[in-house]
DNA sequence: CGAGGTGTTGAAAGTGCTCAAATGGCGTGG
DNA sequence: CCACGCCATTTGAGCACTTTCAACACCTCG
């Protein structure tokens, strides 16, 4: 929140002026001079689709940051199967847990559309923590937002069925109210989707029209309009623990 | 580590030595002064089974150590069901998220086999995270560890099966090695432990029978004998990311 | 136009859940 | 010590949801 003016005038290879302020809610607790040291060893590439940045159990010396373009994290079973963490997109940091795993990440993260990622030492978190208690606070914070998260995510894939979850995820999409119409945009494409709320594409697909059905939604290829998200809330948060929208919890990295 | 000597010699009310050094993997990174206050605002109290410590959403003022039984950990959807988060027992403790999440306790807590619990103030830990940059380091750690075992639990109600549950359940029971054979004690009945685990006490039992059927342990009541442990972590592991044993990763507060 | 990727649909099988009923252990009151 | 009742556990049958395997419709890009 304070290094931020000066960071939105930050340059980057290339000249062109740094898109976001890294108004990460971790990274804005970092100290001005940690601020400035990180942007100064912030190095940016571009990467294609289905390059892997890192694998899981990999040796961890950078945490990243994404410009744009979207990254999946995942892990993978001895018997082939696929897990995925999360899809993150533009603002989203990830690999800064291997902090505290060993220094080995604890999944693999593989670019799913072209992005453009930055890397950061992780050594300069991890002095920060030591150094500067507040940003340890923030840390500590900011985990525990995670923690959430993650019991949520825990217990959406017990409690809800395929098209609560679907529901649930369109409800976590909105960027307006919580009630009246809406109108959202998948955020990638179906069979990553399908992934990433743990059930197959072809489940996906027949959740989705179960879920039409249902509530009376409108699908249009990978936008969806919703007359009443009251109606959605109802339909997927009864099979959960959360309040109403599950809301208010978005990402997880 | 470094209180502990004098920890051991702390007395509780009615002057029954501590049974257990605090040797939380948390709280031994306290420092001793405050490991002193917080020994001092310790209240121990004997509840029945049944008894509920919170509730999901209560106000927060207490975190909670466990010196003997076994208490749930819960969660309650709006049509009834319940997610049980853990089960947990002596040298455990539970309810200090709260301390980030709006000062309330984000599940419920129930007794389920009578036991003794101390109560102790959030706002020393608080304070101590304040002040104290080693702790913070170590509650970081900690959390860490946590939301490493919560993705874990993710992968596994997604990607096993019931028995394969059940068998990754019993090697993170084993205390001893992890080869060879190995006998085990469920830690709480089968209903409680199906909870846990996910499933119905129906699923549990039959699940149960299955993995005897696949991998050749024997079922003594509560009591599992396994002949080679190896075949379990293959039976259980191989749909899972995971090397091996899921081993080292326990509880979960 | 053809290839490959994405999404949908159908049919069959697998897995876990629900409802119902039987079994077995265990403690209490007689 | 025995009968009774309660509770945990098991077993059976049917059902719901998800997956799997296959086939097909679309769309985009050479």
């Amino acid at each position: 929140m304070r290094a931020m003016t000066k960071t939105e005038q930050h340059v980057i290879k290339g000249n062109k002026p740094f898109p976001f302020s890294l108004p990460h809610p971790l990274l804005s607790a970092l100290s001005e001079s940690t601020m400035a040291d990180l942007l100064k060893s912030l190095t940016w590439s571009a990467h294609e689709k289905g390059k892997i940045i890192f694998l899981a159990g990999d040796a961890a010396q950078f945490f990243f940051v994404i410009k744009s373009g979207w990254v999946k994290l995942f892990r993978e079973t001895m018997d082939g199967d696929q897990s995925v963490v999360d899809v993150l997109s533009a603002g989203q940091i990830f690999g800064k847990a291997a902090l505290f795993e060993g220094n080995t990440y604890s999944y693999s993260a593989e670019v799913v559309e072209d992005a453009e990622i930055g890397a950061m030492p992780l050594s300069l978190l991890k002095r920060e923590i030591e150094v500067n208690n507040a940003f340890a606070q923030a840390m500590i914070k900011y985990m525990a937002d995670i923690r959430r998260q993650q019991e949520q995510e825990i217990e959406h894939r017990s409690l809800q069925n395929a098209p609560q979850r679907i529901g649930c995820f369109l409800l976590r999409l909105t960027t307006q109210g919580s009630e009246g119409p809406a109108t959202m945009d998948l955020p990638y494409d179906k069979t990553l989707l399908a992934a990433r709320l743990g059930m197959q594409p072809e489940t996906f697909s027949r959740a989705l029209s179960r879920l039409r059905e249902d509530t009376g939604i409108r699908i249009k290829g990978s936008r969806i309009e919703v007359d009443n998200l009251n109606t959605l809330s109802q339909y997927s948060c009864s099979a959960c623990s959360s309040n109403f929208p599950c809301k208010d919890l978005k990402d997880r990295t």
